[in-house]
DNA sequence: CTTTTACCGCGTAAATATTACGCAATAACA
DNA sequence: TGTTATTGCGTAATATTTACGCGGTAAAAG
């Protein structure tokens, strides 16, 4: 019989942490999901995430979880909440601090786990293991706030984009539409844009311009305190 | 020798909720400390928190420790981050999450609580113990956003207002100026107030116009999306 | 007792932002 | 070769935000 070590007066609940990761596919706006091989929830997807080791905060966890599954060491990535219903997880007590990260699918290999992994747009996501139901929900409503005080929408594309598929992301996300000409003053009115001289390398309809996203620009607006409203 | 109930493989983290109690005092935004009457910081001001049970959420805990000191049950509670840094408890690894609460200071009894709690103006908050310091930096800032989505100005008002007071607890809140006129417009044009026939009963200067908070209005709103820009 | 100062409520005109479209050009497709 | 979808470049109407003016009341100051 294993020895237990670890000895409290009272008890602790155990604390995860669990990464939803959104890419986009130029239409649609996906998660990347986990199929669970071990109960309980086995044959269930859920969001990566684990135990935190004594030796790292919530935001190390998270990034580990984050490397395991995409292999991505710095993508944009945000605590929204922390879940700690009583019966969350059938095992035991535990708590979760969640976040969300936004990356580009393109960019996502095969995790180094030998878990199987797959995107899913959200209109086609399954019911999910634990209350991942429920942290999904409060991802995209965290994601939608936080998209009126920082452009995220950029680590979502990528670097080259045109103005339409920018347009698309926006409206995905706020669900929404948007007049396209409309759309376009707005954003390069805000002077985060940079036009290329390129245009469109893969042209299905008409040439199009690229853009890439000024970072000088933007992180100048965001010390002054950003506000993107629509 | 005190017998240690509970055994785990690998070690756990302890869970606390903590909660910034916010208050506004007609012309600045306290906060509700808590000194502590025993080490670690012994002396020190901290907000009020405690222990998870291992049968209450986080919210539970929250409302708990609110309800301790401030003997209200019903008060505005929103949680806004979870602390996880390794050492920020000298004793042992202690995860926080925490919670942010808008009172009337009017409301607030002595806490059962033996523990001395006193109101603190924002800019004259004593070195706190822990990292409650940065609990502070990232309440407010929690809150700055929050009110662009709901106008929770209103639970830290009497239940009648004058409209200058209302304009002094947004100003506060978010360290700005406005226009009198333009305010008083703007908050009118939503149509969650209710001009009250009475005028202020206690009339240092012109009488004012008292007015309330509709809630039918403010719930409506609340249903199709709020947003309150200033 | 008179003046000063600080509010209060009620406006309005100018500047700015948002919204709703028009239109010609390009390229895929039938 | 016409149809359809998409791109870039506008502009006019509408709505919103901003910056003030004015007369009245009351506490405080001279």
């Amino acid at each position: 019989m294993e020895v237990l070590k670890y000895h409290y007066k009272y008890p602790h609940p155990s604390v995860t942490t669990d990464c939803v990761i959104f890419g986009f596919d130029g239409s649609r706006l996906n998660v990347l999901l986990i199929e669970r091989g071990i109960e309980p929830f086995k044959g269930c997807w859920a969001f990566p995430g684990g135990f935190l080791n004594m030796d790292e905060t919530a935001l190390m966890g998270a990034k580990r979880e984050l490397y395991e599954e995409t292999g991505l060491e710095d993508a944009y990535i945000h605590q929204f909440h922390a879940f700690s219903d009583v019966n969350r997880d059938p095992r035991e007590r535990v708590i979760t601090i969640a976040y969300f990260a936004l990356v580009r699918i393109s960019d996502v290999k095969g995790g180094d786990d030998a878990a199987k992994a797959q995107w899913f747009p959200l209109d086609e996501v399954p019911p999910l293991a634990f209350d991942h139901d429920l942290m999904l929900r409060e991802a995209i409503k965290a994601l939608r706030r936080h998209i009126h005080f920082e452009p995220i929408g950029f680590e979502l594309l990528p670097e080259k984009f045109t103005m339409t598929q920018l347009q698309r992301l926006y409206e995905v996300i706020l669900n929404v539409k948007f007049d396209r000409r409309n759309f376009c003053n707005k954003m390069l009115k805000l002077g985060i844009l940079t036009q290329l001289d390129e245009t469109l390398p893969m042209p299905n309809k008409k040439i199009a311009f690229l853009y890439k996203f000024n970072p000088d620009n933007y992180n100048e607006m965001k010390e002054k305190g950003f506000r993107l409203e629509f």
